[in-house]
DNA sequence: TCTTGATGTAACTTTTGCAGATACTACAAA
DNA sequence: TTTGTAGTATCTGCAAAAGTTACATCAAGA
């Protein structure tokens, strides 16, 4: 598995948002809190948006949430950041020799585990939201 | 192959051996079946070794199974081959900005729930052995 | 003892996928 | 019309893993 941080990205991204309400944050505001590109955020924003987790303006524009912090959960933006054939936990090799009965059946026989793996990671992550993420750094930051 | 298939590779070996029995089996014939290199297969079987999974000799050697089939799960083969550090499904990007309040905590706010996550997908990792890899295969090829 | 065939491992090259950066267009609001 | 923003194409740089080559090490058998 590489180490992709776009869940985690995305995560402070909508955490962030969840704390402006109803106002527009630039992707240049954000690159900075995540300490990056603004152009890597307004990709990943394009990706939230198309997903209808948030809001994107053009113009004087900037990106809002499209929908309550609780009724994000983590999976929502797992699905909506992380591209399709990537979204599997783990990858199955490619041309394992045909010409043995290993090598034939393989990618079968690993299909049932890793889909199952794939499930109980995809119901973990819907137990979480946008907004469990924000009340803990409300808690953190300004201790009540 | 971009994505790290070390998992794949490394149960297609052990289901290759289980069906070795107590023979021993060259990097080099591991090698052809997985369709890959040698040297990347002695990697693979160096950690599984270390591991307590398999035993290798040198010399006129190879590589046997140093346990039974059905005593080695998913999640054994995993936690011997892949990375620690990498070892989690998700990650946390690095440096978030310090100034802003999300930055300060976002990663203590994602390690609970991406701990979760970890946990419930290891959880389903340990539900498959290399047997039932095997008995899936033997079933397929020798329908029956 | 010598030969053979295997692992262990170091060092290097190749591949690949992002991240990051730059530059430009499209656009909306004041 | 100006200004500040998103959208996007394109390039570079970088890091990790795969793949390759080469060679030392080793064990078994003739």
């Amino acid at each position: 598995m590489n180490n992709d941080t776009r869940l985690s990205v995305a995560a402070h991204i909508l955490a962030l948002l969840s704390f402006a309400g109803k106002e527009y944050r630039s992707s240049d505001l954000l690159a900075r809190s995540v300490n990056t590109n603004a152009v890597v955020v307004r990709r990943l924003t394009g990706q939230l948006k198309k997903a209808g987790l948030v809001d994107v303006r053009r113009g004087v524009g900037g990106t809002t949430l499209n929908r309550k912090p609780e009724e994000i959960t983590l999976l929502d933006v797992y699905k909506a950041v992380v591209p399709h054939p990537k979204a599997a936990p783990f990858y199955l090799h490619q041309n394992p020799c045909c010409d043995c009965y290993i090598g034939r059946n393989i990618h079968d026989a690993l299909a049932a585990p890793f889909a199952r793996v794939n499930k109980a990671m995809e119901e973990s992550l819907a137990n979480t939201t946008i907004a469990e993420i924000a009340e803990f750094i409300r808690k953190r930051e300004f201790k009540e």
